[in-house]
DNA sequence: CGTGAAACTTTAGTGACACTAAATTCGGGC
DNA sequence: GCCCGAATTTAGTGTCACTAAAGTTTCACG
């Protein structure tokens, strides 16, 4: 199966049609480079580069490191992204659906929608209750959170950090964490991550 | 050289000195998966698998992608980070480095810190004098803003976007764009994107 | 501790495709 | 039309992506 397989990673494009080579090429055109000056750099052929740009050659992982690395970028521009979805450049501030999370009424979530069908940032603004604490969580991707309004006490990986209004807090998000609400007033969160959200 | 070249995605190791094979290894453990339901899911031997997550064979892309399939992530988790650098998990509000951008004293920002070495998010917060404008521009990665003071005239490829405190823009940052203060106040805005800032 | 089964590793291949060198074609400028 | 740079095509080759099966390790249970 594996070798008849060549052309899944082909076969999973994104909306807007760019595969892997498509993206190489538009890549290399867009540092105006020529075919020759990126297969020079990878250690590779002209022959083979445009093998790849064309979707005839697949490139080992090896090959296409290199060959980002010529283009100066990582890899991961070039691998298959996830499915179109719903999106919208720009939310207004009271104008985003609010949404009630977990159970208690002690926190709302406004849903932002991504920018643009391909996006790999996601954002939400919660609103925490006074008191409220969540459950310890781990998952995918990263965390990067710019609280709005309160005081809020989060807990990452067994460290405590209090944060005020203006502070960033930003880490891995396999380490487990969790969040409290020690202020006295509803404390408003922007989170801005990598890890898909459920999408409304 | 392709072929003699396997080793350099091993040897290109992100600080933790996790590897393609760990990751891989690490992600299926997180999930409680053994091997022989991954190979079953990917369409691999259980064998290929061991000698994957040992580092003793090196996947195809097409592999790859069933692999991570297989482990309901996307291929661009597996792959190699850029090197680490200066990092912190909370940055407050008033405490931040202060740095002018550019030049005419129009627009400063404070840099915020990524919270860890092999974070792809990065972070700022600008303060854009009224009356800036910025020069057009286009970049890899894509830009999440958070609109935290004042009004500013964002425009993308062409579409003009006016924003008010507490609106949200997201693009791709590969399309054109500039932006200006076209209130009355310095605004303040907080950038959240993948493409790596200068790093002062 | 012994046993058996599950989980993982190792071995011994095979053949397809990752990649090459060189020939040919294409496109643009003069 | 000629020339040259850029890209594509052709005809390979041999390495490694991947296999099946045997062997080893680990783990749980009595």
């Amino acid at each position: 199966m594996g070798k008849s397989a060549a052309w899944p990673v082909e076969l999973e494009l994104p909306e807007d049609g760019k595969g892997l080579g498509a993206r190489i090429r538009a890549r290399r055109k867009a540092l105006g480079k020529t075919m020759q000056q990126v297969a020079d750099e990878a250690g590779l052929t002209i022959g083979f580069i445009s093998q790849i740009e064309r979707g005839i050659s697949t490139p080992s992982l090896s090959s296409l490191y290199n060959v980002a690395k010529a283009l100066d970028c990582s890899v991961d521009m070039f691998v298959a992204q996830p499915p179109g979805r719903r999106h919208s450049v720009v939310t207004r501030a009271g104008k985003r659906p609010l949404f009630e999370a977990g159970t208690g009424n002690t926190r709302f979530y406004e849903f932002l929608e991504p920018g643009f069908a391909e996006a790999r940032l996601n954002a939400c603004l919660t609103h925490v209750l006074p008191g409220h604490a969540s459950e310890m969580m781990s998952h995918d991707g990263e965390d990067f959170i710019y609280l709005v309004a309160g005081h809020m006490l989060y807990e990452v990986d067994g460290t405590s950090y209090e944060l005020g209004a203006g502070d960033t807090l930003h880490f891995d998000s396999h380490k487990p964490h969790r969040r409290t609400n020690i202020g006295a007033e509803t404390a408003i969160e922007l989170w801005v991550g990598t890890m898909q959200l459920f999408q409304p």
